[in-house]
Formats: structure tokens, sequence, C-alpha cells
DNA sequence: AGATTGGCTGTATATTTATACGAGCGTGGT
DNA sequence: ACCACGCTCGTATAAATATACAGCCAATCT
């Protein structure tokens, strides 16, 4: 039943503009097939469908978030850096961090998450991340608190 | 006004997880930006954001309506910033100027085609680019020039 | 100047979407 | 058989979003 609804529910918006959940019902049903608004709120959740000024529409293939599936909170910089870091150097006002390699890009995404004030931006490579502050003197406060990090 | 709140908005979702109209204002006011409800429903919609299970997110840059005219002239640096652009601060001589996910690279590439003087080089990772100039004073002209944009 | 137009916004409210709750049903255990 | 559990769904309603309407302001026209 559902399953099979779902599916529909895709057809029909892959062909179709729909701009809301009973217009979307009215199409169902035409199709034979009959449910309620509140059952569709719950399909379009689960089918992760988004919703924009054009109507609902399938699922982007490119997520700007997760991969949908785990969905667990995401690692703290602290973890990242306990698992991937290496060592810490300041010059001028920038950071460079050294981790393992391929972890530069998930250090890079847990610093860009705490949101810290002193970090202007932050670049990922293979194995080095390079964070840039306002001035040096801001760059050693990070400097020093990953260090602390590393050290722990 | 108007142009000021929507780039604090595109910034707010890109970097924290917004799943309603009302979570987004009190998050604007927490940066000195205040309104009603109602505008934001209509910034959201000029902005063409995306809902999802997941919240807001911003439209995934490559619109989906005409592949049409794929092999026009390269895209312009206006175009790109108004695409992926989300902010931009100066660091020192380096400029770093923040995209959504993805659009560091395009971004990159349009600067350098610019050919602009006070360029020295570019760097483009997922959501930043990371602009060396020669020094502060001419990082500050990129800057001033690429916020233009921004705000236009 | 006074009138007119258009853009932007808030208020109030209509419309749309999400969810708390409970019913119905099939499965597996005792 | 009986019960417990888990899944799906509808009803009723709460929550969130869109919009009709009006006020305000600045720019432009007569």
């Amino acid at each position: 039943m559902k399953d099979q609804r779902q599916i529909a529910i895709r057809e029909v918006l892959s062909s179709s503009l729909v701009t809301s959940q009973d217009e979307l019902r009215r199409k169902l049903r035409r199709r034979g097939i009959e449910v309620t608004q509140a059952t569709l709120s719950r399909d379009i959740h689960e089918l992760q469908l988004l919703k924009g000024p054009e109507g609902y529409s399938l699922p982007n293939g490119h997520r700007s978030t997760a991969p949908a599936g785990a969905d667990d909170a995401p690692p703290s910089l602290k973890e990242m850096i306990d698992s991937f870091g290496l060592r810490v150097q300041q010059a001028m006002n920038q950071v460079v961090i050294g981790t393992t390699l391929g972890g530069a890009q998930p250090v890079a995404a847990a610093l860009d998450r705490e949101g810290w004030s002193e970090v202007v931006g932050t670049l990922a490579g293979d194995d080095t991340v390079l964070v840039i502050c306002p001035d040096p003197k801001r760059a050693g406060e990070i400097t020093g608190r990953i260090r602390r990090m590393l050290e722990s």
C-alpha cells in the first residue's frame, strides 16, 4: 500500500507541477489512490521531498547536507582533532593544521561548524588545513586552542 | 535593507539548521536584523529556497530549467557570486569568500578569468575561496568590489 | 506643490503542513 | 488463543507558511 503510493507520488511529481499536498491528493485520486493529507505529509517527509516556490520536487541528487542515511550528531572538532590531527603551526594570520592523509576535509568541516569568530575561513587539502584568521593575534588564539586539543 | 537581510538569510542557512521561519527570525535577530515572519516568507520565496525534512536549504546552484544554451560565453564573476556567494571577509592581504557547497571552484575560476591586477592568485576548496593579494590595501579593494556584487 | 506610482513592510488571517492520539491489522511469542 | 509489539493510517488540531490589505516612503510626473 504505502510503497506503491510513494512510487506514484514520485511519478506524479516528475511529470506535473504540484504546489500543495491537497493538490497531490486530488491527482493521486485520479490514479485510484485515495488517502488523506496527513498521510501525504508523512510520505513527503519519508521521501525527503523538497518544497520550493515551484512546488514539490524530488530530492536533488546533490544533498547539500548529510548523505541522508546515518543521522547522528555531527562529530565535534575535538573528536576530529583526536582522530586526525598531527600538528598545528601558526604563520602570521594563518594557522596550518597537519592531519593524517584524508583527514583535512573532515577537520575543516568540523572547524567551520564551531562557528568561531576568530576564523574567517578554512581551506582543506588532503592532509593540510589552512585556517585564515583576521590577524596574527587571533591566529595565535586558535593555534593554542587546537594545540590543547592535540595534547589532551 | 532587503538585500542585506537576504544575504544574512543565506549565511544563516549555510551554517546552521533552520526548520521554521520563526526560528530563522530569531537567528536573524541575534544578528541585529529584526523582521516579521511574513517578510521572511516573501524573502524565502524570492531566494527560491527549498524546504525539506532537514529544514531550509539553498537552491542547488544549477537551475533545472532550460539546459538550453550549453556553450555560451563563460559565466561572469557577477553571475557566479549571485549564484554561490555568501560572504566576503578580508584578513590582511587575503580575501576569503564563503560560498555554497561546491560553489568555490566556479567562483575562483570566474575570478581568475577577470584578470584583476590586484589578485595574485586564488585557491578554492569546497565552499571557500582564498584570494591572495599583494597587500592589505588591494585586498580591501577586492573585498569591496565583491561585497558590492553580493549586495546588488 | 500635489498627485501618482511602485517597492517594501507589518498586521491579520487564510491556507497549508505537521503531529498527537487512537484504531485497525498482521506477526511472533507464550 | 491471547497478548504484546510494531507499522500504517485517519481524525482532529496545532504549528507553520502564504497572502490580502493597508500604511509608509521615496521617486517621478503634471
